[in-house]
DNA sequence: CAATTGGTTAGCCATAATGCTAACTAAATC
DNA sequence: GATTTAGTTAGCATTATGGCTAACCAATTG
């Protein structure tokens, strides 16, 4: 994948991993205690961890054989700037459309 | 799809998709327009605006043989607000961190 | 040290996504 | 009315994604 916003917006498209994700919000965890809420075997929901370790989403350390699992907010964020600035572009276009009704008022006026 | 969120972001996990989206954040444009820049056929470029289409990204409609084609804000919000929620409520458990913290020190002095 | 627990690896299958070409329709223009 | 232009439809090939089972390793626990 080209982009880094491609791998986090990517991994975003699926609702397990983003119930992963509103999972860690509250605190870190391992991997069977996310996996307890997922009606998929192991190896699948090892799968979707990986999709969000690779776009950077999460970060894991194994300590014995438990491996722990917690998020990363930076990638969270870049993804939520490029959405700023969609919004605060298309605002800039709305402000001069408005700008041009004004002007077209205060010709008329 | 389940989600419309799940739409939304796989919509957006695509640079080719979100170039297009870029482009129409400035102003509504044609579909060979927004083809342009693209190095790809255009069945294939179509199957990408039909993408955004069905996560309602964009809306399209046909003058004569020409379609247009406008950004719709409404499901970037959608996408912008899940994120800021996750923030919120990871900035949550910062906070409550952070009390712990407090307490501790609280408790040594 | 045997059994259990937590995780991992390998391999298979089905479906969806992304690219293409070829052939077509319908509107605009010459 | 013939030609060009804008888009569409159909069909094909390749790769990616998401699911599974079976077999395995390595750390705990009994």
């Amino acid at each position: 994948m080209a982009n880094q916003l491609d791998a986090i917006f990517s991994a975003l498209g699926d609702p397990t991993r983003r119930a992963v994700l509103e999972r860690l919000t509250d605190e870190p965890a391992a991997v069977s205690d996310l996996h307890g809420p997922h009606n998929m075997a192991l190896p699948t929901f090892l799968r979707h961890l990986k999709v969000l370790e690779q776009a950077g989403l999460v970060r894991t350390h194994k300590t014995g054989r438990v491996r722990m699992v917690h998020i990363e907010a930076d990638p969270l964020a870049q993804a939520e700037t490029w959405l700023q600035q969609q919004r605060s572009l298309w605002n800039g276009r709305l402000d001069r459309l408005d700008a041009l009704v004004q002007q077209e008022k205060d010709v008329k006026t």
